[in-house]
DNA sequence: TATTGAACATACCAAGGGTATGGCCAATAC
DNA sequence: GTATTGGCCATACCCTTGGTATGTTCAATA
C-alpha cells in the first residue's frame, strides 16, 4: 500500500546541529527519536502513562507510529527510555551539587537538599515515583533505580554514617540508604501536595536535622548500630 | 437482543450464611458483589491493574459485564473498592496489635513491627504500594491513606514524639509520620525483595532502633524540635 | 393479579496498542 | 555511473478491551 505521500523528501525539522561523526541520515534519524523521546516525556508528565496514546504522542512529534516502532519496540519501551533521561538528568544534578564542596556534611547537606527539590519537580515525581513502579513493574524499577539516583544517595548516607561510627558494614548502610530513600521520597510528596510548600519543605528540614543530630549525638557517645542488638 | 438463556433461574453458589434483615434477592446480590471484589483482588494482587482484564475478572466470579457495571461504575471504580478493602484490613490489623499492649513504647514497637509485616503481604504491596498511586492518582492515593493506615501510623509516632517533647505542634507530627512511613514503606520493599528476608528484617529493626534511640537521647537531653532551627 | 424495578445477560461500539507491508532514498559496492 | 541494499519511516489493518445500550427475568410491592 503506501500510496506516496505528498512530498516528505524534505523533514521539516532540521537535524540536531551537525556532529561530527554521524551521516546527514544519521543525523536526521537521531533528531527523530530525540524529539519522540523528549514528546514521550511532556505527554507521560501531563497526562499518565495510560492516558497517553501513542497517537498523541507521534502527533506531537510529527511523525507515525511507523518511526516509533523503528526506534523502539512499543509504548513500555518508550516509558523506560523516558524513565532513564529522568533519573540520569536528576542523579547528575545532585551529584554536580555535592562536588561543589569539600566538606563531607557540607556535602551530604548539599545533596540532600538538591534531592529534596528534585523529588518535587513534576517529570521526576509523575515518571519516577507515581507511576514508575506500576509501569515498569517492581524488579526493573528497582534495577533502573539502583544505578541512578539512589546510588547517589547511598553515597551520602554512607559519607554521614561512618563519620561517627566506622564500623558499620556495606549491608547497614545500605538498608539506612533505603530508609532514608523512602523517607525523602516520601516527603518530596508532601512538599508538592502541601497548600504552602515553602512551610512544609522547612518542617521537613527541621525534622531530618533532628534525626540527623540524634544520630550525631550517638555517634559522640561511641554509640555503635551494633550495639542496638 | 438477549436470546434467553438456557437456565439460570437459580444461582451455582449459595448466597452468604442467611443474613437477618435481608431478603433473599439482597443476599444473593450482595453475594455477587462480594465475589466480584475478591476476584478482583486476586487477579489485580497477581498481575497488576493493567494486566487483568474485566472479561477475566467476570469469568472468575461467573457473571457477566451486565453484572459488574451494575454493581461497579468501572474498572477503576472496583479497584478503588478493593483498595479499600486491603487498606482497611491492614490498619484493623495493625491496631488491634498495638491495643493487646497497655504501655506507649510496647504498643509503638508492636505497631511497627505489624505493619511491616503489613507491608511485606503481597496483595498490600501490589495494590497500595506499587500501584495505588497510579490507578488511583496521587489525589485519592493520599486521601485514601489519610483516612486508614496512615493514621494508624501517625498515632503510633504521635505517642513516641510526644513521650520525649511535648511541644511539638500538630503539623511537626504529620511530617514525621510522613517520613517514617515513607521510610517503612521502603522497608518493606526492601525486605521483600531481599535474598535473605529475615536477615534484611533484622538489619531494618536495628536501623530504627537505632534511628529512635537518638530521638530518645535527644529526648532525655531535653532538646527539642525547636531548638533545631 | 398487575406492575415495577433491581439484578443481571447479550450484543455492540470505539479507542488504542501492536503488526504487516511496502515505499523512499542515502550509502555502499562494483 | 549504475545497481543494490538496508536503514528509516508511512499506511493500512487487526484485535484486545473498557465501556454502553438494550433486553430479560423475577421478587417485592401495590
Amino acid at each position: 500500500m503506501a500510496k506516496s505521500s505528498v512530498s516528505k523528501l524534505v523533514p521539516k525539522v532540521p537535524p540536531l546541529s551537525s556532529v561530527p561523526g554521524m551521516s546527514r541520515r544519521q543525523q536526521f534519524s537521531a533528531s527523530t527519536k530525540k524529539t519522540l523521546v523528549e514528546v514521550a516525556e511532556k505527554l507521560f508528565t501531563e497526562h499518565g502513562y495510560a492516558s497517553t496514546s501513542l497517537d498523541a504522542i507521534v502527533a506531537g512529534a510529527e511523525v507515525t507510529k511507523g518511526a516509533l516502532y523503528h526506534h523502539f519496540s512499543g509504548k513500555q519501551a518508550l516509558y523506560e527510555v523516558v524513565f532513564e533521561k529522568v533519573e540520569a538528568a536528576t542523579a547528575q544534578s545532585i551529584d554536580a551539587a555535592m562536588r561543589e564542596s569539600k566538606d563531607p556534611w557540607e556535602q551530604a547537606r548539599a545533596g540532600l537538599r538538591t534531592f529534596l527539590e528534585a523529588v518535587q519537580q513534576p517529570t521526576y515525581r509523575r515518571i519516577v515515583v507515581q507511576e514508575g513502579p506500576a509501569v515498569l513493574g517492581y524488579q526493573r524499577y528497582r534495577e533502573q533505580e539502583e544505578r541512578s539516583t539512589f546510588t547517589v544517595v547511598e553515597d551520602i548516607v554512607a559519607a554521614v554514617l561512618r563519620a561517627g561510627d566506622r564500623t558499620v558494614d556495606d549491608e547497614m548502610v545500605a538498608t539506612f540508604a533505603r530508609l532514608f530513600f523512602g523517607a525523602m521520597s516520601a516527603a518530596g510528596e508532601s512538599v508538592t501536595e502541601a497548600s504552602d510548600p515553602e512551610d512544609a519543605a522547612e518542617r521537613i528540614e527541621l525534622a531530618v536535622t533532628y534525626l540527623l543530630t540524634g544520630v550525631q549525638t550517638l555517634a559522640k557517645q561511641g554509640v555503635k548500630v551494633e550495639d542496638m542488638r
